[in-house]
RNA sequence: GCGGUAUUGGUGAAGUGGUUAACACAUCGGUUUGUGGAUCCGACACGCGUGGGUUCGAUUCCCACAUACCGCCCCA
């Protein structure tokens, strides 16, 4: 084998790729809905753009990006996720203007790079559908993103999901939080898993996201964020859960989780999914939250953000596990069966004629047997087959048969170049 | 970045240090000089991930590399 595929990428084949254009458009769809409009933004930015965003220390940023110097020297990273590029672009266009309707509300859907080890549900170049809103505080938003997510979730036919929320309050929440968070572990600081250790100060409440065993009893006894918040954080997150209540929406609040990525607070939440597909137990396939700091961040005023991403290859996981039924793609209305040279002349006439009325027909170009070509038929799922030879010719008429039924007329050629529907109305319903 | 398992045709796979690398599905052809989903017959790896090495001889043993999968880390 000559060339293999960069690793950690996949090759989206026919058969493939129509699930995935099924899952776009059903994303867009739904979106629409709710007012989302799709952005697109460049799959590359420049470094800082996410090394502001995602946090100095975080994985992402430290190890995780494929960055490189192009030929100006400049240092560009392709995307690892992509709430950086649309906040980037939300402050460059000014959609902060007074021009635009708040909130901002987009969509997103494309290829993401991070240069991690592969596994199942887990590329280096992988996809993410998400969202983005801009330019409101209120709880009411950060609940329509996450009914959104869930909704979509379930338009794809997903069952058993957990929705798991938490919240990291404000900057006041946070900062007391920090601290409450390093006097509880600094004394323990030699028990603490290596990853840990280092964690405590750069990003204490990493730890809590930690899954080593000896982490563990100190996660579980660990003080929580929920008894720090400040009277507006807890304003807030009430009013989400009640919220959520309101609109039947099961969640559990979980303190310790925490996003990879440093830009959040007040709300966040990940949807998780049960299946064997993406390894044992639950694995998160949707995960977002609030982000009020993040546009002024990157230089722009002090807008709120809130967003998701969802991983497409995950999702797609789910759906062949759960054995999702997706709809059939574009039905083959009419195969011509050609015999002979002459005919296979006519046939493409045939051919051109149906779809240039919106008929999907097909036909042979390897001059097989009258025999080969029933079965590509066949296989095809053809609705109708036209068999045109030398007595066809003479007579300019065409035989044609249900497949279905078997049923087999001699039809005027013109009449099935001019008028299909009409000869099969006529014919066979 | 660390640890483990694997890599044989279009697909699922069996197999051995030494003449022709099972079997099945798919495909193609024939049985039917013009009709499908059936039967029967036949064809189909100049090669066993790539590159080295050991050996009289390697797909089979050893090493390196590549990729996939699993676990860790992390994440969508």
């Amino acid at each position: 084998m000559r060339y293999q595929r960069p690793k950690g990428t996949a090759d989206i084949l026919p058969g493939e790729s129509e699930k995935w254009q099924y899952i776009e458009e059903t994303a867009r769809m739904l979106f629409s809905d709710y007012r989302y409009r799709e952005i697109r933004t460049p799959m590359f930015e420049n470094f800082d753009v996410f090394s502001r965003t995602s946090g100095e220390t975080s994985d992402i940023v430290t190890k995780e990006m494929y960055d490189f110097y192009d030929k100006g020297d400049r240092h560009i990273t392709l995307r690892p996720e992509g709430t950086a590029g649309v906040v980037r672009a939300f402050i460059e266009n000014k959609l902060y203007g007074p021009d635009v309707q708040k909130p901002v509300k987009v969509f997103y859907s494309g290829p993401m790079f991070r240069y991690e080890r592969p596994q199942s549900g887990r590329l280096r170049e992988f996809h993410q559908i998400g969202v983005e809103a801009f330019g409101s505080e209120s709880p009411e938003l950060d609940v329509e993103v996450i009914a959104m997510a869930m909704d979509l979730l379930q338009h794809f036919g997903i069952k058993d999901l957990k929705l798991t929320i938490n919240t990291l309050g404000d900057k006041e929440t946070r900062a007391n939080y920090r601290q409450a968070l390093i006097d509880y572990l600094e004394p323990h600081f030699d028990e603490l898993s290596e990853d840990s250790k280092e964690r405590l100060h750069k990003n204490p409440l990493r730890v809590l996201d930690s899954k080593a065993p000896e982490d563990q009893k100190f996660v579980e006894k660990a003080p929580s964020i929920l008894d720090y918040l400040t009277d507006d954080a807890q304003n807030h997150f009430d009013k989400v859960t009640s919220l959520l209540k309101r609109l039947g929406i099961d969640y559990v609040v979980d303190s310790t989780i925490v996003r990879g990525l440093d830009y959040y607070n007040h709300t966040i939440f990940e949807i998780m999914a049960n299946s064997k597909a993406l390894g044992s137990g639950y694995t998160t396939i949707c995960a977002g939250g609030r982000y009020d700091g993040l546009v002024s961040e990157l230089g722009g005023p002090e807008v709120s953000g809130i967003g998701f991403g969802l991983g497409v290859e995950r999702l797609l996981l789910l759906m062949d596990s759960e054995k999702v039924e997706f709809p059939q793609f574009n039905p083959l209305d009419v195969y011509v069966v050609a015999i002979g040279e002459q005919a296979s002349l006519e046939s493409l006439e045939i051919v051109q004629s149906l779809r240039y009325r919106g008929f999907s027909a097909d036909r042979d170009y390897l001059s097989r047997k009258p025999k080969a070509q029933f079965k590509s038929a066949d296989k095809l799922h053809a609705n109708f087959t036209i068999t045109i030879g030398d007595k066809e010719l003479e007579s300019k008429t065409v035989n044609l048969k249900s497949m279905e039924t078997g049923k087999e007329i001699s039809v005027d050629l013109d009449a099935i170049k001019k008028d299909f529907s009409a000869v099969i109305e006529n014919n066979f319903d």
